[in-house]
DNA sequence: CGCCCAGTTGAGGACACTCAATAGCGGTGG
DNA sequence: CCACCGCTATTGAGTGTCCTCAACTGGGCG
């Protein structure tokens, strides 16, 4: 849980401008000349899993888009209990909050090895001025997080334990046939569907059992998407 | 619930522009000037109780300012049990999927009466190329709706039923010292906060009758925010 | 007056939680 | 190389909460 200040990552060389951000999804379009109104550093940074990007009611001034690996938002509740908010995969927008000058709503953790590239609300603002189309991605941008938001509401939060974990499994392990996510430990999956980690084990054990799914060593499965969609909608 | 089409809403008279709108918080701020941008027209569309503003999977590309009333956001499970994913009061905006051409993620139901503002996407568009101020309000609308969404998530799923009464009753009911909420039905309380409806009354029946809340004849309420407040965290 | 709908209350059962013990894996050090 | 430790996953037993089904109440309105 090693936390990695935002002085940190500011301080270091401004080595971007030549860095992968042209790659980066949310300036996919700009072109060549648009950069140089860059003069702020937009900063590489890498986390290990676990590792701290940005903590909730942190004012950072920075968004952040995450380039490889994947990470959790979380939000915690008076008890003390968390809950996973969001998951962020390659290309996604962190931390957007800073455009509109609020606080991070949520920690931003890495669930895997990530390479984000942090770039100051300063520099949005600058290019946002003379390209009006910077807008309309962060829009979409925020809609496609609007969307995670409400879907996580109606498919993890609804229904029994088994249909929670297999729509759960539809989303993490399936979507891409080859790139599976390491499927998170009990724990994360727990906090993602609303369930203790026993029951996420019980059910997923149980699935297992059923052939719906195959454990391949350790993290790596393949699954019947096929019954799980069955199962995810109460016929089974 | 009877449907309100989008034809309807777009072939009334243009009678805006002189219109409320410009009291409307997503307006406030733009000088007068700017108002000749707005060639389209901008309708007013009134509601009841029960009517529906536009359905998910609609493309209507238009955006909506609630000017007065109260109204809902459904998802839809595959089962057909629905869920509230959102609440919308005075100043809110619905319908912001419009901007990015994306097809309305809801249904948008009315609680109370309600007026409400039509904006065509496209007068977004226009005017936001000369008033970059523009966007940034439709961020910080945006950034709103997910905190909004963030929060449900965490309040309303997570805890007994009791607790999630309580935390309900406390963002309805109370915030504003006077301007109670019609303190929905408790088929949508449910809706809300992932319960039946007999869960919801009882948990009500047994809070009133420990005295936490007070029923002013059919709707109004009074509440002990501070006992709220303490069941909400688990402590009672 | 009686219907209709929303809310309330009851009884019974299912499901997920809690607490607790066991098993499996990986790393570390003797 | 094996023994041991720590962590995570798994499994079990018992309990509590919430859901389901169903009956009853009460107010609003035709």
């Amino acid at each position: 849980m090693k936390p990695i200040s935002l002085h940190e990552i500011w301080m270091g060389a401004t080595k971007c401008r030549h860095c992968a951000v042209r790659d980066s999804a949310l300036f996919a379009g700009l072109r060549e000349a648009d950069f140089r109104h860059i003069h702020q550093p937009i900063k590489d940074v890498t986390l290990a899993p676990t590792d701290v990007l940005y903590r909730m009611h942190e004012r950072g001034g920075a968004l952040f888009t995450l380039r490889g690996g994947a990470m959790k938002l979380l939000q915690y509740l008076p008890d003390g209990s968390q809950r996973i908010v969001r998951l962020l995969k390659n290309g996604d927008v962190l931390g957007l909050e800073a455009l509109v000058d609020q606080p991070y709503q949520h920690d931003a953790v890495a669930l895997t090895d990530c390479e984000i590239c942090a770039i100051p609300a300063s520099v949005i603002e600058r290019l946002g001025h003379e390209q009006p189309r910077l807008y309309q991605e962060l829009m979409v941008r925020w809609q496609q997080a609007l969307n995670e938001a409400d879907a996580w509401l109606t498919e993890f939060t609804t229904g029994t334990a088994r249909q929670r974990v297999a729509r759960l499994l539809l989303r993490l392990a399936c979507p891409d046939q080859g790139g599976h996510l390491p499927l998170f430990g009990r724990e994360d999956m727990g906090a993602m569907v609303g369930l203790t980690t026993e029951t996420v084990s019980r059910t997923i054990a149980e699935l297992r059992r059923q052939g719906v799914l195959r454990d391949h060593g350790a993290t790596l499965r393949e699954c019947d998407r096929e019954t799980l969609h069955r199962i995810a909608d109460g016929e089974e």
